[in-house]
DNA sequence: CAGAATCCTGTAAACGCTTACATCCCGGTC
DNA sequence: GACCGGGATGTAAGCGTTTACAGGATTCTG
């Protein structure tokens, strides 16, 4: 393989200088001769020469790209995320560096280091569940940093992220107004991420303001990994008094529930309303299709990328103010008014009766 | 800000010179004497020094970067792709740039360009729908290129996919094995990409080979837009004898198929079955079940992935060899045995009954 | 104890570009 | 015709590293 062409040899061939090549690549067209433009147009055709953006950004100190890291880009979620940064950049004429950080500070950490390595201007990241020292760390960084889609707390670091608090209030009074008054909610430990805090209290708040009381066992925090919200579910609708309605955080927990209801041989919304939160394309076919609030996910990367490349363009550093979007509710099947009979009683008739069709 | 540190700095403060910093931090760290190791680190860390990667690479002409081009970066598919991609590069150690094409061939070399310009080592990445110039350029980069889970057809470049043969084959013997043998096929456009060829050839190779045939109405190769598959299926539905199954070609269209049956009350798999390819998470959460060809998405990146790197790291160009990953069937409850009656004579029927049970 | 071998460190050039400054040329002005 | 202004181009320095080469110190060998 024949190596890279470089500025010396498009000087060469067009038979000028490589101050005039650099010229004529970096934007400064106007300056540079008609005639001289065109050969130099040939030249570069002829040799497939590619500025070196290395010895450019060593000169400039600037390299147009953008470090992003999420917790996880192997989830539908993040992608849509990952669709509105990489729309933002672009329209910004910036490149996006990406790794995921697989929920784990210390993978987080790396990358970052790796950003800062290669020259990254700004960064973009979901914060994994709070590491003191690792938030210190970020905020040594000298250049634009956003956390996305929810904050470490504490750290003084701007945040682009949905409404969480709003988003728990629609889905409260949602159920509320259809005559739910039990109603269980269901979150991973909330302790170290705003976006579960703020899911959580919003919905405790609306509760408490609709004059509700919401007893320990209808409040379930469930570890992050299958099966733990499964089996708070199944602790709190054995009690004698069960919720009617369940508000479920994320959409994980969405599909747990369901498929626990399905299983457990209670019918949604007929015996237990559900209603979810991020509401991904199929949402809607899932059976039931499921009552949810929507993020705009892909505005959130678009602006958060928006917002940090524009910090870059000015060289100004980022103002400390957050940008919360509003969610809406997308009003589906999987609620309805409580049902008038006592759920556990009716589910004792339901699993003998299914039993018998059962395949 | 204060800039940032430079290899010079770290030396003066530990009154070292700038070679002995370099060896120190480019790995060559076996060959410096423990107690200046000792020296640096304090100093290093004292500063916050970061090497530059623009000038380690002007000089080495490395970067340990690899450009990763995706049709559509926000959809779940492409999302378990790139965390196969990241976790694969990160194994090796090579850093991702990430770029969505948008499914449009100019964009895609622009991010091509951007790529070849920050010194990307080699490039992952899915062809548009063909535009011949187009992969004429990517032929005369001189780094290794993959082509990902499609090829474009023509193109000498390898590919690593799931084989889409296999995967059409098990289906269709699926839906045969049950009984099914008025089968249609939706898929997209299929000339422009390998991936669709081979799953309708599979489908109609596998068919003929049992001993029928297909006629025309049953094959409905439709845009890539929503909506067309719907009007398809709809004018397949509506022949004299209609298909008792349908083989999907991908999860879009699967989707749009569901809604479609339920939307024209015929039940699924009583009325007419359905295989789809592809397998996110939630296909086992919508009603039915879908019975689907799995396909190994993250194994798929982190393969590809591999493959580069190590091309890289020996310096070696990439074999021409294309790789194929199995895909599995996955047995759900979208496919029962064909209905005994005419399906359209049915329809009529249910229709009425349910429109009395409407909402 | 001389000389060789080994270990550690320093000097300096080079990577490919941008850009301040210098130079040259040409037309316009008095 | 001398001068000036300005447009087009060239010269050269320097961005922060890596690395070939050289050199000094220490240890080993006979």
């Amino acid at each position: 393989m024949t190596p890279r062409s470089t500025i010396e040899d498009v000087a060469i061939l067009a038979n000028v200088s490589i101050a005039t090549v650099s010229r004529y690549t970096s934007g400064q067209r106007s300056i540079v001769a008609p005639s001289t433009q065109e050969r130099l147009k040939l030249a570069i055709d002829k040799l497939g020469y590619v500025p070196n953006a290395a010895a450019r950004s060593l000169k400039t100190g600037r390299t147009r790209l953008i470090g992003v890291i999420l917790a996880d880009v192997s989830h539908a979620y993040w992608s849509a995320l990952l669709g509105g940064i990489q729309a933002g950049c672009t329209e910004l004429g910036f490149g996006v560096l990406i790794a995921s950080g697989n929920n784990s500070a210390a993978n987080q950490y790396d990358y970052l280091r790796t950003y800062l390595e290669h020259g990254a201007e700004g960064i973009l990241f979901n914060p994994a569940a709070g590491d003191a020292q690792f938030v210190a760390d970020w905020m040594q960084v000298r250049i634009p940093v956003i956390q996305l889609d929810r904050g470490s707390p504490g750290a003084a670091l701007p945040v682009v992220a949905v409404d969480n608090t709003l988003g728990a209030m629609l889905a409260t009074r949602h159920l509320l107004e259809r005559g739910h008054s039990r109603i269980g909610v269901i979150s991973w430990h909330p302790e170290t991420l705003t976006n579960r805090i703020e899911r959580l209290n919003g919905f405790l708040t609306t509760m408490y303001d609709a004059g509700l009381s919401v007893p320990d066992q209808n409040v379930a925090l469930v570890d992050q990994q299958s099966g733990s919200a499964r089996e708070a579910l199944a602790a709190m609708m054995a009690q004698a008094e069960p919720p009617t309605a369940i508000f479920s955080t994320n959409m994980e927990i969405s599909l747990e529930s369901v498929r626990f209801f399905h299983e457990a041989g209670l019918r949604v919304p007929a015996d237990v309303s559900i209603v979810g939160f991020d509401d991904p394309e199929w949402t809607s076919v899932v059976d039931p299709p499921l009552t949810a609030v929507a993020t705009p996910t892909f505005r959130l990367g678009k602006l958060a990328a928006i917002r940090v490349g524009r910090a870059i363009r000015m060289g100004e550093p980022l103002r400390l103010h957050s940008s919360k979007l509003a969610p809406t509710l997308i009003e589906r099947r999987s609620v309805a008014a409580p049902p008038k009979r006592n759920v556990n009683a009716r589910r004792n008739q339901i699993t003998e009766s299914q039993s018998m069709v059962a395949i």
